[in-house]
DNA sequence: TAGCATTGCTAAATTTGCCAAGCAAAAACC
DNA sequence: GGTTTTTGCTTGGCAAATTTAGCAATGCTA
């Protein structure tokens, strides 16, 4: 139950720094994001400082949109039952970071593949 | 407007006719649903009145794990934005390239996202 | 530097989701 | 037939979601 709560709790504040991140890397204000989605000004710093526990689904489409982010890593940061249930965590750790990734060369893909087994290989050998 | 107005209560109107009809499909009354769910049965009712705009996705949930329907399903009756089915093309393309990354730690996320920038800042330089 | 615009934020107000309480009707029981 | 239980529903109220209004600080411009 506790955990339950704490974990309600981190959604919140895991939400709310991911829309805060998101808005400053496309370097727009909050009310240009209002003007974008037609939501308050004023609720979108209440969202990012993770002080609403259930925002509306409709609302976390138009931030998904105007982000350029995955609907569902929005519902799922949220703490919403997310339509597909693979192994929750390891999907959420994987959108998140393709999410940040974005869409990858194979070029890049290649030398990113080299690099996790170059550190990985480094730090094995420690 | 107007025609988005009508969807909403349209919508309302649907999930409500379709949770009934599950409901009487189980032979439930409002009173079991509500001990297996937590949900009241007075919300449950307004509910299936098309009473209720926006319910929570985390009661959708519930009730589609009871009555045994997709969840998505309920979802779209509430008219709530679905996640839209990613083009096999790139969702293939992210598949592959998660399967080789695999999980990783945040640090290594870290490097990697520092990494893709370095080389794609060295690349913009040229 | 003064005046204006923009920004992030908070309090108050409004709207809505959800529940406890209770009602009337029907069903079940003796 | 009377009593109890079950049922669906409505109402009032609380808390949360969202908006409106306004403040202080900062940035911009002439």
């Amino acid at each position: 139950m506790l955990s339950t709560l704490s974990n309600m709790a981190q959604n919140t504040v895991k939400l709310g720094a991911f829309l805060s991140s998101a808005r400053s890397k496309l370097d727009m204000s909050l009310r240009a994001v209002e003007k974008e989605t037609g939501i308050s000004n004023a609720y979108l710093s209440q969202l990012e400082h993770g002080k609403i526990k259930t925002p509306s689904p409709q609302n976390l489409h138009k931030l998904a949109q105007l982000y350029r982010v995955p609907y569902e890593l929005l519902m799922e940061l949220a703490g919403f039952p997310i339509p597909k249930v693979p192994s929750a965590e390891s999907q959420t750790a994987r959108d998140t970071f393709a999410a940040r990734i974005g869409a990858v060369t194979e070029e890049e893909e290649e030398a990113l593949v080299e690099y996790l087994q170059f550190i990985r290989s480094r730090r094995s050998r420690r």
